[in-house]
DNA sequence: TATTGTTATACTCTATAACTATA
DNA sequence: TATAGTTATAGAGTATAACAATA
């Protein structure tokens, strides 16, 4: 648990180049944690064939069955146009299917499927075990004061 | 401080759709918080042509002038093909320069010019800015407790 | 042989404008 | 006019393989 190293000269030398500057920015650390975790979980997932946004998808899908593809949007905070292939995605691989709306044709109301509820169960248990290894270090409390915090940061969206 | 909606069934009217799954990840909010952060980021560099990276990049090199690429590379644990255009587009912009490695021809050692170490001294400050704004309702003792729990995170790289 | 910087490339994520068909 | 879903597209961010020059 070495302190990050703050270098002045250490031109010339293999030694690891630190910067005390961006080590003092809690979004850098967030960015650099962020991405960790993320790397872990496309690990986590790709055995199931599922990347972070279908994964996701599929979890709101799975709970909220017949949302529209505008609610699941909102829902994942991404584009419209982005949800489209993902979607696509989840339909061609017989997770979910898209159903008309009575009194809208516009709209696609989003059902999963016997075999992508029953995927996502297994999916799940594998994203539970990720997070309890990545976490693993981590007591109750301390989880708890991290999700808060976490939760404050994202409420700042748009707050400018 | 509403806590986040955990709807069963929803179809049909326009409320937002949310999950209890998802919600119960670490990593998903890890990465919405995240995310969060980088767009206000970016748009506090915008005003002075700089983007994430470059500004990472030249905190690095203002910190520790004659640091080579590959040392860059290592400290911002990016890989040396992504640097280069990096490194381009701080070099285009005046704010650093490369120069010859005295017994090494193939390595180039990185400094900023006057104006590179001038121009970061007025970033800085910006960004000082947008993470006292971000945090703001942080206390030390919150800011202390995320700053560790990120570092905890960051330290699982490749611990597979 | 190994390393430094580089080129080329590709894949993912994110965002915007504009279209269609409906409402 | 406005909305739902879509298409097309563009810009970042990230990753790998392979090369030239040098060690």
């Amino acid at each position: 648990m070495k302190p990050a190293a703050n270098i002045t000269p250490l031109p010339d030398s293999k030694t690891m180049a630190e910067d005390s500057q961006l080590d003092a920015f809690l979004g850098y650390h967030l960015k650099r944690a962020s991405h960790a975790v993320q790397v872990d979980l496309a690990q986590t997932l790709a055995p199931f064939d599922l990347r972070m946004i279908t994964f996701s998808a599929l979890a709101v899908i799975v709970k909220n069955a017949g949302l529209r593809q505008s609610q699941l949007a909102d829902a994942l905070e991404i584009e419209r146009p982005n949800l489209v292939v993902v979607i696509d995605e989840l339909e061609t691989q017989g997770l979910i299917v898209r159903k008309q709306v009575p009194h809208d044709r516009r709209a696609y109301a989003l059902h999963p499927t016997k075999d992508g509820k029953a995927h996502f169960a297994d999916v799940v248990e594998a994203v539970k075990a990720h997070e309890a290894r990545l976490f693993a270090e981590f007591s109750q409390e301390e989880r708890a004061t991290l999700r808060s915090a976490l939760l404050k940061i994202e409420a700042q969206r748009g707050m400018k």
